[in-house]
DNA sequence: ATAACATTTAGAGCTGGCTCTAAATATAAC
DNA sequence: GTTATATTTAGAGCCAGCTCTAAATGTTAT
């Protein structure tokens, strides 16, 4: 029920540095503090930090994700700013996980090319051309 | 068929400062410069800058990506080496994407809780608490 | 030929997100 | 009770990846 900075270091992956840097910058404003000052994290300080890896992890920067702590704070009146913020990060992901895809794509195709070129010794010039001019295209139109 | 820096920092998006940053770091090692000093990017040239957006968007640090090139120009005495970076680099596209399906449902979850939230004017404190406990479980077990 | 704009260089500066230090205090193990 | 380990703070340092500056030179339009 109550974990010690170390201790939520080690199961989160994150160091108790960075642990004391998100709370700094306003990310944990819930741990509390034991009567010597030592923190001590609660089960809803894990549900923010798995919160915040979340966000993290789709690429919001930390100002955006106190921003969302922030709101929660300031309570109900915010909501839908809080509903609109994560369909807007929903949104992202899925543009996020669309660009994967094509990258993807590209990185088979290049395997594909690294493949042959194994075995026969050396890059296809003609196929490599033939993507480049691809991407031509698409950059700089026809 | 040749094309001045500006010319491609609008077409990339990317800007011509840091076109000329990255080719200090070597990373566009093939752009020529006109009879003034001045860079012309060729075909070739936007191939690499293609590529070099596809490794940087799958999270490869500009170094790996140098690394790529250096082995490109080493020859196909790498290529093997070369190969391997792309099978390497197309197994960490699979993690993240396995990741960032997870953080989907995550978000997907929120987006639900506060379209409940704001019909009803507060969130649901016996849901948001049920998620908790699922997280606390798979962070410190039972 | 002149004005407006683009490009060059070396190098400084900036931002985000940590990461580490040092010296003091707290806790745990024996 | 003493050692070993953990935690505290303020603040400095670090790294990647840009981003900008200044002063000189090049290019384009009229």
């Amino acid at each position: 029920m109550g974990y010690s900075i170390g201790q939520v270091a080690k199961k989160t992956g994150l160091t108790a540095h960075t642990l004391r840097y998100y709370e700094k910058e306003g990310l944990l404003p819930f741990v509390k503090k034991n009567s010597s000052g030592l923190r001590v994290f609660s089960d809803t300080d894990i549900g923010w930090l798995v919160m915040i890896e979340c966000l993290k992890g789709t690429g919001m920067p930390l100002k955006g994700i106190k921003q969302y702590i922030d709101w929660f704070i300031e309570g109900d009146s915010t909501l839908e700013k809080r509903l609109q913020m994560f369909k807007d990060q929903k949104h992202k992901l899925q543009e996020q996980m669309l660009q994967l895809q094509k990258h993807m794509e590209k990185i088979d195709y290049k395997i594909h090319l690294y493949e042959e070129a194994v075995k026969r010794g050396g890059l296809d010039k003609a196929e490599t051309n033939k993507a480049l001019a691809k991407e031509k295209k698409r950059i700089f139109g026809e």
